[in-house]
DNA sequence: GAAGGGAATGATAATCATTATCGTTATCAT
DNA sequence: ATGATAACGATAATGATTATCATTCCCTTC
């Protein structure tokens, strides 16, 4: 099991306590504002430590990792590539056939991530 | 239309004589190698016009950007996380599904990635 | 409850993919 | 030929992440 220091319970606080996709450096600007500055590097690893327990989530995206509370049912995600607003979906059946296409050649499985890009409603209808 | 360069012309010569999937530096080594030579930053130059202009597809991983022919029917990726083979699959109904999750939520779709992470056949059998 | 070992922290240097800069060169139209 | 414009290439800069290493924190043992 993960050792739950001070640091690492900080980052899980504020994490769990919000419903956003955080990358490394806006939870160490949060913390500091907050009052609990914990060392960028001791955020990286911290991250790290709690997604490896199963305690976080993440998303990779092209140029950074985002986490996010890991108590909510697994989803996938739609990303506006104009306001950079995150939503998130489920469709049951296309978990479904993944394990599928991937028992079919043989494939263990161990994760998958599935992101869709495009504009959101509000941007859509914005401009042109 | 991307001006078909001389060094363009090359990437994609390379790329489109092979069923990899490439990173920038593979394609500058390999150009290399083959006696045409073409400046790294022009690589990246050249592969980002490439795609841009449809005529190579690519899929964002986690520490770099691989590129690939565009004249293959759309499909998604499955990647041994043990010997880094790069699987491809289809699931027709997967898009239809994405499609629908994105108009529910008055998504304008512009592309996605779907990958999925795991041990492959040959993995799985050896070792434990 | 002092001592020692191992893990965690934090400041900072290092890494690595990608992008920016900028002088040079190729291309194309006048 | 002249000039405009885009592409090239060498190299510097950027930015996220990881590595280093001295210091601090926790446990376990005596
Ligand atoms: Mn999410
Ligand atoms: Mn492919
Ligand atoms: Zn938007
Ligand atoms: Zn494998």
């Amino acid at each position: 099991m993960v050792k739950l220091t001070q640091q690492r319970q900080s980052i899980l606080d504020l994490i769990n306590a919000s419903n956003r996709h955080w990358d490394a450096d806006e939870v160490a600007r949060a913390l500091s504002d907050a009052g609990q500055a914990v060392g960028i590097a001791t955020v990286y690893r911290g991250l790290a430590a709690l997604e490896a327990a199963g305690l976080l989530d993440s998303i990779q995206l092209a140029d950074k990792k985002r986490y996010e509370r890991a108590d909510k049912a697994h989803h996938d995600h739609m990303i506006c590539t104009e306001c950079g607003l995150i939503e998130e979906f489920t469709r049951e059946t296309i978990e479904v056939l993944q394990l599928a296409a991937a028992k079919e050649r043989g494939f263990e499985l161990s994760g998958h991530q599935l992101t869709m890009f495009g504009r959101c409603k509000k941007c859509s209808l914005e401009k042109v």
